[in-house]
DNA sequence: TCACCATGCAAGTATGTACTTGCCTGCGTA
DNA sequence: TACGCAGGCAAGTACATACTTGCATGGTGA
């Protein structure tokens, strides 16, 4: 039992590895098996089909609450704090399950449903709280803009343009230029959104 | 020979829609075929192979010159006016070419490197004009930043960020919506730079 | 000791798909 | 007319891959 729940998460993680390399249709249940250093037919007594081995990788998924929480108890009123906060706390998240994004990124004809809706639930949910973070902002007058939700929407895309480059980029882009830009960009937005 | 190139385009064109939506490794050369209404048959006859026929319909990548015009001729030293031409203009080019983008985003294992070499080019090629544009503004005293080639690339990203998300997003991002992006976004950008 | 259960292994099936071959047809041109 | 050439059509090859089956084995708990 013990054993067995380790062979299953092997599996899964040897499948998420090798996805996120060459995509779900590029990828053979053979190899999976081979990195997870198990027989090929032990993955389908396990999953039974390769998709439903994936559709079992997504339910891993587990951001969720953290960033509702972090709207909720960690933000101080002060814009620059609040918008390092928010961009450190997305790219952590993102981070963490950048190889299940990166699969549903790079799609498939058969790729359950179930993956890219979890895959895109993330970014949505946290323009909402952004946009109510910066309508609240805009009523103590410390936030100047004529559209929050749009300028949510820009700093979202920001972010997730220089996650997804981050990805796909051949070079390294190492933790410390990400933290550059990361610095440099919620500089700008708080400059611009200062009254 | 006139019928005969209009036999090779059908099928380049078909192919592009097609790898669009289900990627290189999940379109048949069947499908293909069938979509450019002519045997499967004359898809080799005319390419050979799968690969040979993403190479020639990589070829025809042909922005480039558009963008370096741009910022030798059109840019005014207005910084407002200029980001938003650069911002139109870099979603023009991107839309023009959005379905090979999304086809070198899928990946495959097989994929020609000559496609990711090609969609990669674009970027950076514009990330580099900008930062030089910078750094002459800078020199003007018109921009105020402390990293021209981070405020680029910030810039970029979040402009690449908003051209994928509006190609990914099953929900069509209008061309008036994209507007209202970019207004917003260079309105945003002008006001964090203006000294 | 016995029953059970997860796994390995060898072999095989079924299917899809890239690519080939041989032959025929229609059309424009010398 | 005769030739060449682009393309259709039918059939087939070679191979990869998802998934199956039958059997052996080793460990674990009753």
């Amino acid at each position: 039992m013990n054993d067995s729940q380790s062979t299953r998460d092997k599996l899964l993680l040897s499948a998420i590895d090798i996805m996120a390399e060459k995509g779900y249709d590029g990828t053979t249940t053979k190899e999976i098996a081979a990195a997870a250093g198990v027989n090929e037919v032990t993955l389908f007594r396990h999953f039974g089909t390769k998709q439903k081995l994936m559709e079992a990788a997504f339910s891993r998924f587990h951001y969720a609450d953290e960033m509702t929480k972090l709207f909720n108890e960690s933000l101080t009123g002060d814009l620059h704090a609040d918008l390092l906060t928010i961009s450190r706390t997305y790219h952590k998240i993102m981070y963490r399950n950048r190889k299940l994004m990166y699969i549903a990124q790079k799609g498939s004809s058969t790729l359950p449903e179930e993956a890219y809706r979890e895959a895109g639930r993330h970014p949505r949910h946290m323009q909402k709280l952004l946009t109510d973070y910066l309508i609240a902002m805009s009523q103590q007058n410390k936030v100047m803009t004529p559209n929050p939700e749009l300028t949510a929407w820009t700093f979202m895309w920001m972010n997730y343009g220089a996650f997804t480059s981050s990805m796909n980029g051949k070079k390294s882009v190492t933790e410390d230029s990400l933290n550059a830009f990361i610095e440099e960009s919620v500089r700008l937005f708080a400059r611009a959104l200062t009254p």
